[in-house]
DNA sequence: AGCAATAACTGAACGGGGTCCAGTTATTCC
DNA sequence: GGAATAACTGGACCCCGTTCAGTTATTGCT
């Protein structure tokens, strides 16, 4: 289930370009000059499509890498929602973490974290994967402020929820720098979440 | 201790601007006209200098609402070689925190903190400050794998360390958010922390 | 007093990302 | 064969961040 399966909107003239076309127009240039080298113009060119189409379907030239991404991500509230009540809020979340980890695997690592390097130090790709941890921070704090009957601004929501992101982020770092051989995603994510999940069912 | 006392260089021609002439003439612009509303121009030209210099003293136009919490948190690295080596990571961590947070206090709230909605949605100042709590996120780690004798890349000081920063991050925010009548910034961190340091605790 | 050395500032240019928009092109429905 | 619809084009614009050659203000040496 592509980000945009281009549902043939039946009237009008029909796409030239997609996200997945200029994805990989995108990762081939990146590979050849490295992201920062690289222009838009240039991916778009290569998709053989125009620089404002381009922007037609990514907000930045940073999207690129989060198409799959944003696709299992999506799920995360659903999973929340589908959640044992009586659940302590962070194995709740840890629980629905996990279950979108299952979108990915050995195999199915994105592109962007294999190709680190290519990236390298290139900011606006971490204020854009910051920008994606932001909005899931929201979700995640105002399921536990509605589990733990507080306001969403309240002190616990707000670590219950960064911090279980925080230990994602690790986890999912660790595994890509496990570089083959690495397994599934998941035993690391539950591996990273356990002390929080611990510690918090103990204070509260 | 400014973050540039302009320690009289004894030759050449002497500064015209400085990082406190120009954070005032941003702030005030800031207040005016919005974050995304000011150009660099403006600000320097507010203070009295061109755009160029402008760069002289600052890398980017975000970095601007940094100086003081990069003053205090310069200090985090110290607190970390100082403190009690039979300490847990975590533990030591939090200390260390609690020692950088008693820079600021009910009086001395950064300024992008108070006046977040000025700022606005703005993502280069998000990015911009993920990049320094991404520094700091290295320096934590390699403290707690040195103090774990594990690799710096391994999962548990990986996870140490991010949720550490995570948990602070939170205590700031909710404790920016409290308004007037918060009081000092440390206990927000230390009940932040806590649940953390049982849950790593518990586990090892 | 004059002259080198030094350091900050100026101004102008450039590349690139992101936005906007008026105009064009390709399709379907009637 | 028209509307209506929707994607694409191309060019203009703003602004950030970088670079650099040239200018200006100061100190120290002779």
């Amino acid at each position: 289930m592509p980000s945009t399966p281009s549902p043939r909107p039946a009237r009008g003239r029909p796409r030239r370009a997609s996200r997945d076309i200029l994805e990989e127009a995108a990762y081939e240039l990146f590979l050849e000059q490295g992201y920062a080298g690289t222009t838009v113009d240039q991916i778009a060119s290569r998709a053989g499509v125009s620089r404002g189409t381009f922007f037609n379907y990514f907000a930045a030239k940073s999207d690129v890498f989060w198409t799959q991404v944003d696709d299992a991500v999506a799920e995360l509230p659903g999973y929340l929602a589908a959640s044992d009540p009586s659940l302590p809020p962070l194995r709740a979340i840890g629980e629905a973490l996990a279950d979108v980890a299952g979108h990915f695997g050995p195999d199915r690592v994105p592109w962007v974290l294999n190709q680190y390097e290519v990236v390298g130090s290139a900011e606006e790709v971490q204020a854009s994967a910051i920008r994606r941890l932001t909005r899931n921070e929201l979700v995640l704090r105002h399921f536990a402020a509605a589990r733990l009957g507080t306001d969403a601004d309240a002190l616990l929501p707000r670590v219950i929820a960064t911090t279980a992101i925080a230990a994602a982020t690790a986890a999912v770092l660790a595994w890509a720098g496990a570089g083959p051989g690495r397994g599934a995603l998941e035993p690391y994510l539950l591996r990273a979440l356990a002390p929080l999940a611990d510690g918090f069912e103990r204070s509260s």
